[in-house]
DNA sequence: AGTGAAAGAATCACAAC
DNA sequence: GTTGTGATTCTTTCACT
């Protein structure tokens, strides 16, 4: 699927994005050109999605997050999924089979904040949360060295 | 907390962060010096974790994605957290309150695949596997316009 | 926070393997 | 088909305002 070049690229891009051509190049043992090409071809392909920054929410005064799943009283799942996108405090929803519908993740600044927005959902829908105490992976991608 | 500026960069910065200080100087209305500094400084306050890549799991071949909560038996807790960070394929990991003691997320090429990981932790803790159908929340970071 | 000069990096056309 | 070279253009950075 991936070579080794184009796997060593990724790895040095997920630790800084903003490195220069020239330093990625010299890391990986090719000329600047060649990294040029390689790297438009990694987004052509779709293998990196975006060039982004990671904001940590701590920083910005969310002490608390959340893992809350979302069981839609019947009728209610759009509306429900509606509140959970136009609420900017959740930061991930998953739509899952089974039980709970939705899966999401909030990060809030206290526990007031936590108890309000749930409280928005709470007669469209039950719910259960979860507090996060510890992030013993805090994310990573899927491996793309085998394959 | 961070003032109208600073959050423009941070706005440009999630879409493109290897775009030139002078794009992005351009794009807030001030000179590219200025925008260096503030770069820094919003590096320094941890505000921008890392500038980064994402990358598709689904470009690598990672067809499902599912979400499973996981419950080590007595004495298994260690054991289990582990087993999880040492399991490529596990993404996130949250380790949060209540009867599920980890939640995470899983990319898998198959459902045969899934089968495989999860059967390594079924003797050392109970699981419950959602499948993830959609995303309706792919990941964006938390308000940093109110404070 | 802005200006201008010097250093450095990206990109392009083209050559080589 | 992929990689390297060198010229041009653009960007970053630094001293100074």
């Amino acid at each position: 699927m991936l070579n080794n070049i184009d796997q060593r690229i990724l790895e040095v891009l997920l630790k800084d994005s903003r490195i220069s051509l020239k330093e990625l190049a010299q890391q990986v043992g090719l000329s600047s050109p060649s990294i040029s090409e390689r790297l438009h071809r990694l987004e052509e392909r779709g293998v990196i999605r975006a060039f982004s920054i990671e904001i940590d929410p701590q920083a910005l005064g969310y002490q608390l997050q959340a893992i809350v799943r979302i069981r839609p009283l019947p009728g209610k799942l759009h509306i429900v999924q509606k509140l959970i996108e136009e609420t900017p405090e959740f930061c991930e929803c998953d739509k899952v089979t089974g039980d709970d519908c939705f899966i999401v993740r909030l990060f809030v600044r206290s526990i007031e904040q936590l108890d309000q927005i749930i409280d928005r959902i709470a007669d469209k829908a039950e719910t259960s949360t979860a507090i996060v105490k510890a992030q013993p992976i805090k994310r990573r991608p899927p491996p793309f060295g085998i394959a």
